[in-house]
DNA sequence: GTCTATAAGAAGATAGAC
DNA sequence: GTCTATCTTCTTATAGAC
């Protein structure tokens, strides 16, 4: 991690650009200044723009792992750790309601511009898809457990967009007590 | 409608483009070469990119208004009103597995470019919210409409912004199903 | 590893002929 | 109303000095 400061630095200036102004809009210039080096020096660390996105992925693979590893890591019922992801939506309320989710917004943009790394961005969606898959399966719903992890995905991905277009924090919270008391409805209480 | 050919079809190729392929990723010569007309005669027609997307915002509220108030003309219940808004993800199915939802994609994209006419895009959602409010209001849950038509916006967002992600028109129909299943189930068998 | 300088191309936008 | 030609600026990318 600090093998290589420059280069860890620029990815993370990017990840942090290519969420809040989207992928094409943020240019090399951009994240130069952003961690005051010349644009010049960039090509020493990364060959092209693609090059970097690929850099931003894979970062946000790691810390998506890392952050349901520790979701897994905590004990805890599956209900509780799903609890956990719903309430990432409250964790980063603020930053969610001004740029929406930064998952769902690259896909959306690599999606259009039909974009080689579309696949790849998509695979973070897919981490969670089967992280949460196995959390409906061990709450015992092994039959539509990938479905419920789907319709859970897009709840969220709902909430993020709409919060951000209307500029509303508020409806995250409303959205994530109903998204709550939807997975505690889910099987007919019967403790663990 | 017919009185300017030239710049409704300008306006309708930018319309279609800022959805396949995004607004800032459209270039002047992609409208052209979509419309068959040079560079330079755009011009004529539109002072700058920002004026083509106020042309396209402007057909899209207009059309959005007339759709809705066909919906509202042909009778029936708030309720099969409503089953109809629900319903255009399967009418748009295919397009929306490829591009998303017009609507919050646009927006998306002009809110992480702080772009102008940000507001003025969100005015379509504004519509939906505002008439999906009133159905619901007509249903009888007077208290918390506009929550209601807050919450199917949503809904409807993640199911777009999922089925383009994993290009999985399939989850379209289950999602609307089950969508259907919750207006049902929101008023207690209480016949109009 | 970092910089300055610069190339090559695409973008939005304008001028003026027809 | 449509075209060609051109301008300016921005963006990606490279070359080469330090």
């Amino acid at each position: 991690m600090a093998q290589n400061g420059t280069k860890d630095r620029i990815a993370g200036a990017a990840d942090q650009l290519f969420y809040e102004r989207g992928f094409e809009a943020t240019s090399f210039a951009d994240i130069a200044a952003s961690v005051g080096i010349s644009r010049g020096n960039f090509y020493h660390h990364f060959k092209s723009k693609d090059e970097i996105l690929d850099a931003v992925i894979t970062r946000r693979m790691a810390s998506t792992r890392i952050m349901l590893a520790k979701w897994q890591a905590q004990g805890g019922s599956p209900e509780g750790r799903i609890i956990c992801f719903i309430r990432i939506l409250i964790v980063n309320q603020a930053k969610i309601t001004l740029y929406g989710c930064p998952v769902g917004t690259l896909v959306t943009e690599l999606g259009k511009l039909d974009h080689a790394a579309q696949g790849q961005a998509n695979a973070v969606f897919t981490l969670f898809r089967d992280w949460l898959g196995r959390q409906f399966e061990e709450m015992g719903c092994s039959n539509g457990a990938d479905a419920l992890a789907m319709h859970l995905l897009a709840r969220s991905q709902g909430v993020a967009t709409l919060a951000q277009a209307f500029r509303d924090p508020a409806f995250i919270i409303s959205e994530v007590e109903q998204m709550q008391a939807w997975l505690h409805g889910l099987v007919p209480v019967e403790p663990n």
